[in-house]
RNA sequence: GCGGCAUUAGCUCAAUCGGAUAGAGUACCUGACUUCGAAUCAGUUGGUUGCAGGUUCGAGUCCUGCAUGCCGCGCCA
């Protein structure tokens, strides 16, 4: 918890014998506008036991106080007591922290010790890469950095779906249908196209449909001649994935898909029979769930081949062998709810205690003009068209403002893929996002370059200031920090922690998107009204450490959100 | 049919375990570049928080019912 307001907390403490020194530590609020404070101790609850008003015991409490000297003053304003920071100290306290800890700053060793395997992004192979796919993968990378930040270990996982009776269709399909050539040159594309036809094909001709489940079968069986195609499809697919996960990137510590549990699955599914849990129902093998109201989670299909839920029950065990993790999270889009609570109800049934460390982050899912995305119909709207097309844009951009700039492809790479990678960081999770082009293209406001823009600027400022290079003293004066402007500034710096953890905790990048937007705006309205270059001596040391530490929090920021900071765009 | 999630300004979204006057961006209109980067800043307009009840000091937030939308419900993943 914040330094800060743990001491606010122990002040209240002392006065406050009847409440529980964690129960006043959640009690402590941030006071929604900047004249009512700084941290907020509410008093209604306290007014049933201590038989008095609210307004009177807030009253009370806020002349009986004592607080460290980091604070002014605390005083009353309804029920509420209020703590105010002294503002010069702060100030001096802040950037000094950030300036010393630079990308460390908001950093703790709360996760020391403990791993955490995130399973994200997990695209099917053969299939292309959409814009419905990026929110797993952008969520999950964010996390990643936000765990590790606060001292976890991350393994990222990328559970590719390169198994499964989709492999059959695409080789009935290739069979029938494939050239090599084209798979060599364009291998999604040509995939795709063949899985497209399976189905079109099939409509009319349903024998296919066993056709593609036989393949499968063999496949798990381990023919040669359908394990040979199946590895080749999925190299062909991986080298594509691979150049995009490089645009955004985004790297994983093992891409083990779900063929990687296939000689694992059988051990599995024998301590399942072990512990009485299994049940045949039309020739099929299933763990019966009525008693948790759920319907039945299948493992195995009535010609022993295996199922979704089968491989992620697997890789969870395998998972916790190999890494003994913390906690296991899972990023899928909330279509698949149901088959999580399943498959967790499952691990507990075989009386893993560990089953309450499986976390599903489900998130909403990508439309497009009000239509969901299909791969079969026509409405996909591909990542590396939405990629390519903000890098152009930005690129326009750039020849227009800043034709002189070097590193003109490699800064428009950072911009465009940032406005759309922050743009998906931008919502909560849960949140159906709709997407437009508009909206993906747009970088003015609450978007990935105003933070990247407002970062630049800094950068600027500090560049001439020192090319200026006046040989001051770098002595600190937070005095000169402590107008309204500055110090909101100050605040959303103090506050920068508290967002990393409060992400971390609800597993919500979007909190900490939110806080360096709030960040940026508070820093573009200082540099507005406050010149930092020409200011008297000792002001000016102030501004430009005030201007050091929020480049060094905002590129710190972008960076737990996947994103670059360029200095110069 | 059963279950889950969502609904806040014209649009896209915030709102700290229930807390202070529900806030931003965008769009529209107005103003600020010979001055540290105008991808910026300031201002104006914009609300019966889907509807109806309930719980309490206090409800966008919790409970009940209803409406609308999305998702899921045995051999896909």
């Amino acid at each position: 918890m914040n330094q800060y307001k743990e001491m606010v907390a122990v002040a209240i403490a002392a006065h406050v014998p009847e409440i529980d020194m964690r129960d006043i530590s959640t009690m402590i609020e941030t006071p929604p506008e900047a004249h009512m404070g700084d941290y907020a101790f509410p008093c209604f609850r306290l007014a049933k036991t201590m038989r008095k008003s609210p307004q009177l015991i807030a009253e009370d409490l806020s002349n009986k106080i004592t607080y460290p000297d980091i604070f002014e003053k605390c005083m009353n304003e309804g029920a509420y007591v209020n703590f105010f920071f002294n503002r010069k100290k702060l100030a001096e306290e802040m950037i000094d922290q950030v300036l010393a800890e630079k990308e460390f700053f908001g950093s703790s060793k709360e996760g020391n010790g403990k791993i955490i395997c995130i399973d994200y992004s997990a695209p099917n192979i053969a299939k292309p890469f959409h814009v419905g796919h990026l929110r797993s993968t952008v969520i999950g990378n964010a996390l990643y950095k936000i765990y590790s930040h606060l001292g976890y270990t991350c393994i990222g996982i990328n559970h590719l779906g390169d198994w499964g009776t989709q492999f059959g269709k695409v080789i009935v399909a290739y069979r029938n249908w494939g050239d090599a050539k084209a798979i060599e040159k364009e291998p999604i594309q040509s995939l795709l196209d063949l899985y497209v036809k399976f189905h079109e094909e099939a409509e009319d001709n349903p024998v296919l449909e066993d056709e593609a489940r036989e393949w499968f079968t063999k496949m798990e069986k381990g023919d040669e001649e359908a394990l040979s195609l199946w590895k080749w499809f999925s190299t062909e697919t991986i080298k594509e994935l691979e150049k995009i996960y490089a645009l955004l990137g985004v790297k994983f510590d093992y891409y083990t898909g779900e063929s990687f549990y296939n000689d694992k699955m059988e051990p599995v599914l024998r301590d399942l029979a072990d512990k009485n849990l299994l049940t045949e129902s039309q020739g099929a093998t299933m763990i019966d769930l009525e008693a948790y109201g759920m319907p039945p989670c299948l493992v195995q299909k009535s010609d022993g081949s295996t199922l979704y839920a089968t491989r992620d029950i697997t890789a969870a065990i395998y998972r916790k062998n190999t890494y003994d993790f913390f906690k296991c999270l899972y990023l899928t889009d909330y279509s698949q709810k149901l088959h999580f609570a399943q498959w967790f109800k499952v691990i507990e049934l075989m009386g893993f205690e560990w089953h309450l460390d499986l976390l599903h982050l489900p998130f909403g899912r990508v439309t497009h003009e009000g239509r969901r995305i299909q791969t079969r119909k026509g409405t996909v709207v591909l990542l590396d068209e939405v990629l390519n097309g903000a890098i152009d844009r930005v690129k326009e951009i750039i020849e227009e403002k800043n034709p002189n700039l070097e590193n003109k492809l490699e800064t428009a790479v950072a911009v465009g893929v940032g406005a759309v990678v922050f743009n998906d960081l931008s919502n909560n999770r849960i949140k159906d996002i709709s997407f437009s082009w508009e909206t993906a293209f747009s970088f003015e406001g609450e978007t990935g370059p105003y933070v990247q823009y407002t970062h630049a600027r800094a950068c600027s400022v500090l560049r001439k200031a020192s090319e200026a290079a006046i040989g001051q003293s770098n002595h600190l004066d937070g005095q000169f920090l402590t107008d309204d402007i500055s110090y909101e500034v100050i605040r959303q710096i103090e506050q920068f922690g508290d967002s990393i953890v409060d992400a971390k905790n609800k597993n919500e990048p979007s909190i900490l998107t939110r806080h360096i937007i709030d960040l940026a705006q508070a820093f573009n309205r200082f540099y507005h009204d406050h010149p930092v270059l020409n200011a008297e001596p000792k002001q000016r040391n102030a501004r430009l450490a005030l201007v050091a530490a929020v480049k060094e929090t905002l590129s710190t920021g972008l960076s737990l959100l996947g994103i670059q900071a360029p200095e110069k765009m």
